[in-house]
DNA sequence: ACCCTAAAGATTGTTGAGCAATCTGACAAG
DNA sequence: CTTGTCAGATTGCTCAACAATCTTTAGGGT
C-alpha cells in the first residue's frame, strides 16, 4: 500500500533540504570578511594578506584564497597579481558604473511589476518590509544613528528589488548594494547624506501602495541621479 | 632632463597593462571548462570529478578546485555538499528566473539610452556589432549551422546591453546568456527554435536605427516573452 | 644630494601529499 | 522489501614546500 498521507511529508522534507544551510568553512570565511567591509571595519584600500588572514581565523591558507577569490568577484575586493588583495577604493568611474545599473535596475522591477500581481501574499510581504525600512530609518534619524539610517536605506531598496521575484536580481541587488557602502564610507558625513533620502523612500512607497508604479517609478530614477550626483560632487571636491 | 619622449612611451606600457591579460592559472582552467560547457561539449548534469579534471589538465586539485568554485559563482555549475560539482540542469524555474532577468535588464538598456548620446563613437561601435550578429545569423542560417545561429543570437544580445556602456552589466549580461545557453541545449531542435528570432533581431535593430527606441524596447519585451513560452512549452512537453 | 643597480626579504601562485567527514553502493540480516 | 553495516571513493580542508614576482634596502657611481 502506498502511503499517500506520508508521501506529502516526504516532500516538504525534501523543499526544506534547500533551506537548511550547509555553510563550508570557505563561505563562512567569505562572510565573516564581506562583513567586516560592508560594516566599514575594514577601510578602503586596506590589504588583506593571506598568511595573516589564515592565521587570524585559524583556517589555511588555501580556504582564506577561496574566500578572497569569492569577494574579489563580488568586486569588494581587488585583486593585484603577485601583490596581494585590497579593499576595493570606488573611484568616480566606479560610482558612475554602480549608479548606472542600479537606475536601470531598481526603476525597471518598479515599472514591470505594473499591474502584475496586485494584492498577492509576495506582494504584500514586501510592502511590509518596505514600511518597516522606512520606520527604521525614521527612528534611526531620530537617534541620530548615522550607521542605522544608512542601513535602513539599503533595506530598502533591498526590498524594492524583491518586487522582481527574483531570486538572480535580489542577489545582483545586493551585491550592488554591498559595493554602494563602500561608495558611502568613502565620504564624510553619511548621516548627513542619507537623511534627506529618508522622505523620499516613504514618498515612493507611498506611490506604490496607491499603486503609481510608473511614477514611484519616475520618483525613484531622480533620485538615484541626485544621489550619484551628490557623490560624484563630494569626490571631486 | 625628463626624458619627455619616453614618458609617453612608459605611460603607453602602463595602460597596456591592464590590456595584457594576466592569466592565472586557475583562471585558464575556468576558461577551458567554461567553454567546454556553454559549447554543449558537457551536458547538463554531467559530473566533475575534481581529480579527474587534475589529471587531465595537469594542475593540481587545487587549483582545479578554485575553478570551479567560480563557476559554481556562475551558475553554470552547481557544487552539492560532499558530493561533488555538476553541470548545471535548469528546470523550469531556472528558465523563468533567467527570463525574468533578461525581460527587465535589455528592456530597459533600449529604453534608457533614449536620446542619452545619439551618434557617439561607442553608440555606432555598438550599432556595428548589430549588425554583424544579424549577418552572421543569416549567413549561419543559409549553411543549416544550427550552432551558429544560436551563437549570433547570443552576440545579438550582448551587443544590446553593450549600448548600457556598462562593464557590470555587460558582466551580468555575459552570465545570463551563458546561462540560456544551457537551456537551449537542453530543447530538441535548436535550429528551428532560434531561426524565426533571426528576423526580429532584424527587425529590432531597425527599430533602434530609425531612433524608435521605446518600439525597440517593446518589441524586445514581447520577443523575449515568447521565447520563454516556446522553451516552457518545449520543457512540459 | 640624486639616480641607478643589485641583493635580500616578503608574499603570492601553484603544487603535492595527507586525513577526517561524508556520500555511494553492495551485501547481509531481519 | 526494508533496514543495517561496511568497504570504497570523493570531497573539504590542512600543512609544507618552492618558483615567480614584487618590495625594500643597501650600495655605488656621478
Amino acid at each position: 500500500m502506498s502511503l499517500t498521507g506520508e508521501q506529502g511529508v516526504i516532500a516538504a522534507l525534501a523543499a526544506s533540504r534547500s533551506v537548511v544551510v550547509v555553510t563550508s568553512t570557505a563561505e563562512r570565511v567569505a562572510s565573516v570578511l564581506r562583513e567586516n567591509v560592508t560594516e566599514g571595519r575594514l577601510r578602503a584600500g586596506t590589504r588583506l594578506p593571506e598568511a595573516a588572514l589564515a592565521q587570524a581565523l585559524g583556517v589555511s591558507r588555501n580556504t582564506v584564497r577561496e574566500a578572497l577569490s569569492q569577494l574579489v568577484a563580488e568586486r569588494l575586493l581587488v585583486r593585484e597579481a603577485h601583490r596581494g588583495v585590497f579593499v576595493a577604493t570606488p573611484g568616480p568611474e566606479a560610482v558612475r558604473d554602480v549608479y548606472l545599473a542600479r537606475r536601470l535596475l531598481e526603476p525597471a522591477v518598479l515599472a514591470s511589476s505594473e499591474g502584475a500581481q496586485q494584492g498577492t501574499d509576495a506582494e504584500t510581504a514586501v510592502l511590509q518590509r518596505l514600511r518597516a525600512a522606512v520606520q527604521e530609518g525614521r527612528s534611526g534619524a531620530a537617534r541620530g544613528d548615522g550607521d542605522a539610517v544608512g542601513s535602513a536605506n539599503q533595506h530598502f531598496h533591498l526590498a524594492l528589488v524583491g518586487l522582481s521575484g527574483s531570486d538572480r536580481l535580489q542577489a545582483q541587488a545586493e551585491l550592488l548594494l554591498a559595493e554602494s557602502r563602500l561608495i558611502f564610507y568613502r565620504m564624510p558625513l553619511a548621516q548627513a547624506f542619507h537623511e534627506p533620502y529618508l522622505e523620499r523612500n516613504a514618498a515612493i512607497l507611498d506611490l506604490l501602495v496607491t499603486g503609481q508604479r510608473a511614477a514611484a517609478a519616475e520618483h525613484l530614477t531622480r533620485y538615484l541621479r541626485d544621489a550619484e550626483d551628490e557623490i560624484l560632487a563630494a569626490f571631486d571636491g
